[in-house]
Order: C-alpha cells, then structure tokens, then sequence
DNA sequence: TGATTTTTTTGAGACGTCTCAAAAATAGTG
DNA sequence: CACTATTTTTGAGACGTCTCAAAAAAATCA
C-alpha cells in the first residue's frame, strides 16, 4: 500500500492538507478532501499513520524516527524535537502488533481465573491480588491478560498461550502439590512466578508468599494468652499447601502448649458458607465444645458467625472466633483476622517476573512476607 | 536468519534429524547434535518453527501450509493432511503477533475492573459477569484484557489501548451518564459493548441490561401482596443509572399503591458494608418505622441484616428484608433477592461485540433480560 | 588546512503471517 | 486428442516496527 507522502504528491497537495482531507478535518475545503480522496483510492491507501509517515513529515529516515520516539541517546535533541512534533500533529500510535512481531515480546503477562466454577467465587483476597497485580503490571508498561483454565489439563492451556507468543510470562496462584503447570512451564523455561510456594519441598521457582504458619501462629499465641485451651480448627480438606500450612501450624501450637487435641475439634470443609457454618455445628457439638475457634479464612469465621449466633452462642464470651485474609466482610463482623500484606506482595511478584522475562533474574527470586494479626471484638 | 532446512542442508542431514538435535532430541547422537549446532550458530540461526519450516519438510509453498492450517477450502485434502503431519511433527506453533500484524486484529477485547479503588472490592456480581464474559470469549478463539482505569481521563486508557491495536474493542461496566469512555470509543469507531444502557436516554449503542426497573418492582409487588405498606429503600447516592432505576421504581410502585413516602424512609448511602448499617439503623429510628426494607444490592441488606439482629428485631417477623443479585451471602443468610442471568447476558454481549468488531453487527445488538424474584424466609 | 575521531543519520532487511494474482495441475467436453 | 473449464498450488509482497552495518555529518586534533 501507498504512503500518506505518495498520496499528497498524487494530489498534489502537501502531507499536511493530505492528512487533514482524510480524517476529515474542518480546515480543508470539499474540493480538496474529493481530490484528495480520490488519490487515495486509486493508491488503494486508508488513512493510517506509521513511523513512515512521521519520516516524511519530519523530512528524516524511518529508522531516525523509530529511535527518537524511542528517546534512544543516539539522536541529537533538534532531531528528536522535529520527529515528535511531527508525530503529534499525525496523531501518530505505535503499531504494538508489529513491535511484538519484531521484539518477539508482547508486554503481556497471563494470569488464570482461580480454579473454574468455583460455585461461590468468593476469594476476594485474589480479587485484590490480582487487582494489585495489573496495577504492578501496568506502572510498567505491561499488561494482564486473564483467561479460563479447564479443570483438566490446564497445563495445556498455559502452554498453547506462552507457544503462541500471546504472553511473555505467567502469574499463577492457587499452586497445588507437584502442580501440572509449574512442571511444563519449568520444562519449557517460561517465565513465571507464583503466589504461594514457601511450604512446598524442593520448590525452586519464582514466588512471592506470606507466611502462613507464622500467621495461624500468630492467631494460636493470642488465643492461647488469653487462657483459652480447647481450641477448634475449621479447616479446608487436605491436599491445599495454603489450608496444610495453616492446619499443621495450628496442631504445632497445641503439640507446644502441651494441649490434646480432642475428637471432633477439626474439622474440614469446601470454601463455602452454608459448609463452614454446618461444620461449625458439628466442632460445638463434640464431646469437648471448643471455647475458640480458629478459621481456615474469614468466609468460612462469617459462615461459623452464623451458625454460633443462630444458637445464641455469644462471640467472644462463648466462644472466641477468629479467621484469615482480613477481608471487609471480617472487618465488618468485628472478627479477628491475619492481615496478608497483599498490595506489596503483588509488586514484589511482579518485579521478580519483570526480571525473568529480560534474561535479567532478580537475585533474590523467592520472598516471604510477614502476616500481620489484627485484633477484633470477636477474641476479646 | 536462516531457516531449518538451510541449516540442515549446510549440516548435510535432513531435516527431521537437525529438528530434533537442535531440540535436544535423544534419537540424535552427540557428534551429528554438535555439527548441526555449529551450522545453525554460523547461520546465526535458532530453532523457531515457522511456516516456512513446515512448507520445506512437507514439500510445499509457504502459501499452502497456511491455507492448510487455516482449513481453507481451496486444498485439497491429501495435502492438508501432508502439511498437517509435518507441523505436528516438528510442534508447530503460530505466532499470533504476525497474524496480529498481518491481519490487523488482535483477538483480545479489553476491560476494565470496576471503578478503581473501591475500598471494598465487593461486587460479586461484576467478578462473576466477568468470569463469564471471558468464557464467551474464549469460545470465540478471543481473550480478555483486564486493565485498570484512572479516576480521571479513563476514556485516554480506552483510547491507548484500541489505538495501539492492542485491543480490538472494549466489554465496558458501571456506565454512567454522559459516559466519556462511550463518548469517545464512539467518536472513534472503535466497538464496545456494554453490561447496563437501558435507562440511559438516547443509548444507541450496543448493550445488554436486566430490567432493573423491573427487579424492583417484582421484589414490591411481593412485599406489597404481604400486606406491607410501610416500606423503606436503602438506595446508593443518585447519580448512577442502576441505583436510580432502582429507586424510580420503589417510588413508582409506592405511587400506584396509593402510599405515601414518609420523611426517613429512603437513605442513601455508598456500597459498604458499614455504610449500610448505620443507614439501616437510620430509616428504622424514623418516625414511622418501616415494616419491610428494600436494599439496592445483598451487600446492602447484608449490612442491612446485622443492624436488625444486632438490635433483636426479627427478620421477616418485625422487619421483612430484600436485596438485590442474588450472590452466595443473600443465598446463605436467607435473603429474598433478585436473581439476573449472568450467564446469559454475558455471552449475549460478548456475541453483540464479535458482530461488531467483524463488521458484521448483529440485527440486535440491544437486549434486556429479565431479572426473576427469589424468595426466601427473610420476607415471609 | 587536511586527517582523524566521534556523533548522528541512513536505508535495507528481518520478524512470521495471510492473501492476491498468476501459474500449474487436473477434470471435463466434443 | 485438443481444447476449455475447474481445481489446486505457487511465490511474491505487504503489514509496521526495530536494529544493524554503513554512510554522512560534525567535532577534534595536528
């Protein structure tokens, strides 16, 4: 296809007034914008400026434009000055299809939904994560693509993006025990960094995580000062290094303070609130009803909250009740809760990524952050 | 750069072998591996599958194997099966940034979370919406951008992205009146579609709404059919076409029912849990105390719920109690709620926005669902 | 001044794909 | 069989950018 410059000496008229006809721009008389248009058709040209465009303009070569919009040191600063001020008046934007094409980057990273139809979609600790992370992602001229992944052979998924050149990296949460998509990632070095890591053996990976046996530690010690001693767990089923974390954390602390761990203080239960308030029943039904319970995050303490205040169990005089995350719902319910510092964590986890994806490792590619206890009227 | 068969002529072997010595194929001996690889780094060359690579080993044009793969009906089927083979055999893999380039499309609609720096972060009904709008998406062979827009000039980040065909068209959300995003994407031509429009005057733009009108109205005509007549609304600050829909249509069906709003009645407060509360609270202490409270969303009557029980008045008995979207915390406290297809309507807007952005637009390109009351013992 | 070094600009070429017009192969017809 | 019509394949070229080696311009030095 032509050029603007071919189309204007077509018409002869000059780029300017070429421009100006095609994107209809009041300044230009109808006889002109015609003629003009006219050139156009017979190049078979469509109005689309490119560096080229700019070149003509500015009266310099393409390759002087890539580099001065580029602020490469090599043009002399008048140089620059004429390309961008002809860039300007062009409306010009850079074409990123055909810098990736050339780069063989995207400026994109991808990050999967957490696992699909989760039937409640609450998380809304990743909502805020993920949230931080395009944030992160986008003070650094990147972008976040976000997609689906089946329940079965997500690996693929991920592969088929990082093979098509779609993305330049991952983010991945929700990392599980010998998790499919970390081993095909690693197999094809492809950049990625995970939330969530620190409890897994041999993890050699890029990840950020906040401590989670620190944070339940946290959680035990407070409840353990107060005097309390029968204390229930309210976990999630074995098989999450989050929920494994946090459940041996809690049997380390009664194991330390010299406390059995009675029939029926555990229990386990999907991430869903009808769930979390049965099993709450069932803890305050064993032999030996706990006088505190400690929960695997703050949806599953909101869901226990109901079932303790629809059997008028008084929180904490009752029973103390504590959860994780700090979400607005915790806040809200006044329940005491493990504060994850979310925000620096995303950006931390992005910058490692950052490093991956230039050839230019961080050296310190693995970082665990402290959790943070934030006491509520539901433990005092 | 060279291609494969140019290194594996320069290397005197054939293609297949100098494939698989330069992926560190074990079929390969070591000596024949370091003669190829010292042809490919004198041709300065790494191994990248192109098409090129596939024509050469399948015996074709370059042409050909892209019909082939593109399931083009001018080849004939033995020789798509050719080139077929030949690309599974070296793992072919297309690079979307060429394609991107060439055919001037993306494959990537852009979208941007809920107006940034919401404190709370809650709003299920968004994170579901969107959940499903990538499905649609991916269906469709397309993906979704997640991006985050500024308080101020977020029509510019609109504008960056499509301009630098980064994206091909926008899913937009919480459209307010006098959009500038919609301003400006339809000063450019550029295609979007919207969840929420109907409401707005003079929307002649594509979208899909649930009538929110509507919702309200089935939720009053069942309060009313109890017998209600004292009813207050716990609404958002005006200024959003969804809350005011919703509030139009309280009025609308107090008028009809011949009943007059009392001072207190109505509150407004933002989307916060607490905010709700002390609102609740507020219309309750009113002069002539509501026997039944509509909430603008669950969030709202969650809020809501927790100042009744905090207070000992008993829901549905004292006070009946309605939200709106029908997430998992309206199900699990037992809140009457409003349910809208979200399923649907995402996938009905993701096809609104494809017609679009191929040039094609649907015949309809604006469609209102219906909203459906869901009753629970909150309201009888 | 002329020769040399340094700074700045140039123009070609490559990235990998799709698509067009033209060429080649095949099928159909009298 | 010769000719035409149809199907299939070919190969070139364009998409818009970045970057390299080479050329030109400017600055420095003797």
């Amino acid at each position: 296809m032509a050029t603007l410059k071919e189309v204007a000496d077509s018409a002869g008229v000059s780029m300017l007034t070429a421009f100006q006809a095609l994107s209809q721009h009041d300044a230009v008389d109808e006889v002109t914008r015609r003629c003009v248009q006219e050139a156009a058709d017979n190049l078979n040209y469509t109005l689309k400026i490119t560096q080229i465009d700019i070149a003509d303009l500015a009266g310099v070569a393409k390759g002087t434009v890539s580099y001065a919009l580029n602020n490469s040191e090599l043009i002399k600063p008048t140089t620059r000055q004429k390309v961008l001020e002809a860039a300007q008046i062009l409306g010009y934007h850079l074409n990123i299809s055909a810098r990736n094409l050339r780069m063989n980057r995207t400026g994109v990273v991808g990050y999967s939904w957490h696992v699909a139809d989760d039937p409640s979609r609450m998380n809304n600790l990743l909502d805020r994560f993920i949230y931080r992370v395009t944030m992160a992602a986008e003070e650094r001229s990147f972008h976040l693509l976000t997609f689906v992944q089946p329940q079965k052979n997500a690996d693929r998924v991920y592969e088929s993006l990082i093979s098509t050149s779609r993305v330049d990296g991952f983010i991945i949460s929700d990392v599980t025990y010998n998790d499919p998509r970390i081993a095909r990632l690693t197999a094809m070095r492809a950049p990625f960094a995970a939330f969530g890591g620190m409890y897994l053996e041999n993890a050699d990976f890029a990840y950020v995580d906040v401590d989670g046996k620190k944070g339940i530690r946290l959680v035990m010690d407070h409840l353990l000062e107060q005097g309390h001693e029968r204390i229930g767990l309210l976990g999630w089923p074995s098989g999450w290094p989050f929920g494994d974390a946090r459940e041996a954390s809690y049997r380390e602390a009664m194991r330390d303070a010299g406390i059995h761990i009675e029939n029926g203080w555990i229990a386990h239960t999907p991430n869903i609130l009808d769930s979390a308030a049965m099993a709450a029943q069932q803890i305050m039904n064993s032999k030996y009803p706990p006088t505190a319970l400690v929960c695997a995050n703050d949806l599953m303490a909101f869901g226990a909250k109901s079932y303790l205040d629809s059997v008028n169990l008084r929180i904490p005089d009752d029973v103390a009740l504590t959860g994780y995350d700090d979400d607005p719902t915790a806040q809200f319910l006044g329940i005491t809760s493990v504060h994850q510092p979310i925000d620096e964590l995303a950006e931390a986890l992005f910058e490692i990524l950052l490093g991956d994806i230039n050839q230019e490792p961080l050296p310190n590619r693995q970082i665990i952050f402290n959790p943070e206890l934030v006491i509520r009227r539901s433990t005092r």
